[in-house]
DNA sequence: CAAACGCGGATAGAAAATGTCTGAGTTGAT
DNA sequence: ATCAACTCAGACATTTTCTATCCGCGTTTG
């Protein structure tokens, strides 16, 4: 059970954005990270699919945040990139066999696929609970003020 | 991100194998299931190597639960099967670029992972908390009580 | 000894993740 | 109007993982 790396790549990204004055490209974007762009770039567009970013085309284009850092959680941007469907697929192997379970039975996932949902509810609202301004707040407290001063300074000038 | 197909095979057989009163062959576990017994004989051999079953070798041998249902944890399987690796890995990509963080500010992992790490703390808590013997409780009020008389029977039997 | 069983390795096809490339369309500047 | 920079969508290639099968070997019971 692993978690793709544009995941890393698409969070990391968004807390760019979260101190960008305009639009970054995705090219200002893969620099900065040090990955590929073409990539990248797929993984923006599952972000502006998922409506947390917009893109503007043309000369000065790139990629910006369609709200506040605040009002976007981590899970945001996980289920964008990751998709919305559970890690754990029942595929109700207790109807299989020589004593299945009947019908009405079925009517309600097994006890097994309930635990299983509950446990990736539990990480949902974990993840959840964490905005992007949260992020950014710590990289601040982890690596002082001036880290986003120089982010912008280099966003503007590159 | 998504789990192995095993971890739902697993789990049932060790909810079957609380039930058995003797060692149970994979070729049984697999019929029961529906199931291709040579894959599910790889996923048998892992709850092996995690000490989570013992396998009897020999004409009459076959697998047991190593320690009663109630002091076997779903998540104890699932990591048996999916293994101990965190979904998420940090490839620390805040050390990359033109701006790159330094060595003394990564002795600890970034705000990012360190969220992802405690959701899956949540993730495996909730899955701590369910017992093999509660999946069996939750079947048998599910199907009825003669769902594992009728199981124990198959088994002697089949 | 023969039959039933678990174990480990080798193998192979299918699917998904990862990464690249190209062409079309859009926008701002000259 | 033209050009350059940029995004977007899709096609394509590569690599890894999942799923599944098979075989040979050692073990145990009858």
């Amino acid at each position: 059970m692993k978690m793709s790396a544009g995941v890393e790549w698409a969070v990391h990204c968004c807390v760019v954005l979260s101190q960008a004055d305009g639009p970054v490209p995705a090219q200002r974007l893969a620099d900065f990270h040090g990955v590929s762009r073409t990539y990248l770039a797929k993984h923006l567009q599952q972000l502006s699919r998922a409506g947390l970013v917009r893109s503007t085309e043309g000369r000065v284009g790139g990629y910006a945040l369609t709200r506040s850092a605040e009002e976007i959680s981590v899970l945001d941007v996980v289920l964008a990139i990751e998709g919305r469907e559970p890690a754990f697929r029942c595929t109700e192997i207790r109807q299989n066999g020589p004593l299945p379970a009947t019908g009405e039975v079925c009517r309600r996932p097994c006890g097994i696929a309930r635990a299983m949902y509950a446990a990736e509810d539990a990480w949902r609202a974990s993840l959840a609970a964490v905005s992007v301004a949260d992020l950014a707040t710590g990289v601040e407290e982890d690596t002082g003020a001036q880290t986003f001063v120089r982010l912008r300074g280099w966003l503007a000038t590159g």
